[in-house]
DNA sequence: TGTTTATATAAGTATATAGTTATATACTTA
DNA sequence: TAAGTATATAACTATATACTTATATAAACA
């Protein structure tokens, strides 16, 4: 029997959007902490409106969330959703990003940007 | 921490192929039970070719096993397959697609193919 | 063995999607 | 307020994907 049962249009979308490699390790990343965009133009060695693009599509949905602080915009997943328990175990069950996180911090770029 | 740490690539992938509303219905009901391919274009009102095709992206991921039963060929959810533990946890979300089997049952399309 | 039924595959088409470049917006700070 | 930095959006392009039609394969049965 269904923990949360969803309407199947909607675990379809939400599925399409966790269906792709960047979202998917984006959404790993920021469940445990939040990152600005240009960390993850860095990261993810892509374009900024890319990433943006990106943000856009998992913030229409609500599974993001983001949060101003100055010049930067800080995304991280919105674990008050009500989606977030649909893509809490998979979220839990791919391995943890934050190494990406650490080699950011060692070449300082993290540092430098926010 | 991850029960059963998996390949962000493969994840990736799956998520992908369960991101697709007949899939995914497709997924949910066969896990229950087995459903022949001529079945399933009366329950999805699509033609056969794509049946197969979606089948065929499924089961070159090992994600169902097909058993022939004379000139029928059912397919099956595989729960031996190493990846079902990652999809468990999303089928179980969604609800029950056993409506549709009734259907077909009470049109009489169930017994008269297989 | 020939015909019918079930399923698979190939090839083509239309649409969806991710990425790019160019530009707009918004905040910060000199 | 002007210049610089961070992010968003628009328009375009290239590729991926789902579906269609046509055809092949495989089993059943007369």
């Amino acid at each position: 029997m269904p923990q949360t049962s969803m309407e199947i249009e909607k675990a379809t979308i939400i599925l399409k959007l966790l269906g792709d490699k960047t979202r998917l390790t984006m959404m790993k990343l920021i469940d445990d902490e939040a990152c600005c965009v240009c960390e993850l133009v860095e990261i993810f060695q892509t374009s900024q409106p890319s990433i943006s693009q990106h943000l856009r599509k998992l913030k229409d949905l609500g599974l993001v969330k983001e949060d101003r602080r100055g010049q930067w915009i800080f995304y991280s997943v919105d674990k008050c959703n009500k989606y977030y328990p649909f893509i809490k175990p998979i979220l839990d069950q791919i391995p943890s990003q934050e190494y990406k996180l650490k080699e950011l911090e060692e070449k300082g770029t993290r540092i430098s940007c926010c």
